[in-house]
DNA sequence: GTGCCAATCAACAAGTCATGTTGATTGCCA
DNA sequence: TGGCAATCAACATGACTTGTTGATTGGCAC
């Protein structure tokens, strides 16, 4: 995802407004891996502007979800999350604290031409499930 | 999945019983590989038997996954799809139609694990979005 | 065949998540 | 400074899934 200024410099080339509310959210979303929800970026932005609605959140991440600077991740967990990495790259959801980790996975996955043919693949998604290093730890034998 | 009189005999054996619903929705799953929504269910096993609530097809998919019969699958689409293929397999979902379908990727997936040590997998999940060979075809141009 | 009790039913309500609506107000920026 | 986009509150909506309740049915053990 680009930075605040440069996100204010686009929506400013595009004629759109640059409000607190957005910049609030630009802010809540800038360096932030931790894929949030709409309702976690909500909470973070009212630190700083205590009156911004959930109403908007969601507008200012829909908006910049079509100018393509943040991407929509669905995981089978209850909600939508946000992901400012808009690189490739896959998903470990931890089972224990739902929390979601990027990751690289060594991937050569391909859908067999010869068994699938016609088939057009635009994109491959790839989750993992499991437990992250904090809830293994949690649950592992000490000696 | 197992059969229907299979399914039958286990649930006879669990001390569950055997109701005309529940067998009307083993039938419904049965070499079904629509990964079909509860909805869609429904509507299957109402054409033999009208008065069947959606409610209780809900129950019984509920009940299957308990058992381990059955998978749910969610993949972004509105709605759960359930899956009697509980074999290892992936998924295409056809952007076109929508239409889920089960596929064989030739997958080396791993997570390096020295990039993430401790971390640890337990389900590897691998979607593919595109078109299938029928909506493709649809929009080729043809020569 | 009989009876217990699980299963099902209808008809709700509820809860979650996301978005639409409306009419008023605010405040960015040309 | 003013136009108008953006935001606000406060709803409603809508899809999907599950909970509840009280009555009824019917599977199956005996």
């Amino acid at each position: 995802m680009r930075t605040p200024e440069e996100l204010t410099e686009r929506f400013r080339a595009l004629g759109l407004k640059v409000t607190p509310q957005r910049q609030g959210v630009f802010h809540a979303l800038w360096g932030n891996d931790s894929h949030p929800t709409a309702e976690a970026i909500w909470d973070r932005v009212r630190e700083t502007m205590p009156t911004v609605s959930l109403r908007t959140v969601y507008q200012v991440l829909n908006d910049l979800i079509d100018l393509g600077e943040i991407g929509a991740v669905r995981l089978g967990t209850s909600s939508v999350r946000f992901d400012p990495n808009i690189d490739g790259h896959d998903h470990f959801v931890c089972r224990g604290c739902g929390r979601v980790h990027d990751v690289h996975a060594t991937a050569m996955v391909e859908l067999p031409a010869d068994h699938y043919p016609d088939f057009e693949v635009e994109a491959t998604q790839i989750v993992f499930r499991g437990r992250c290093p904090a809830c293994a730890r949690i649950t592992a034998v000490p000696s």
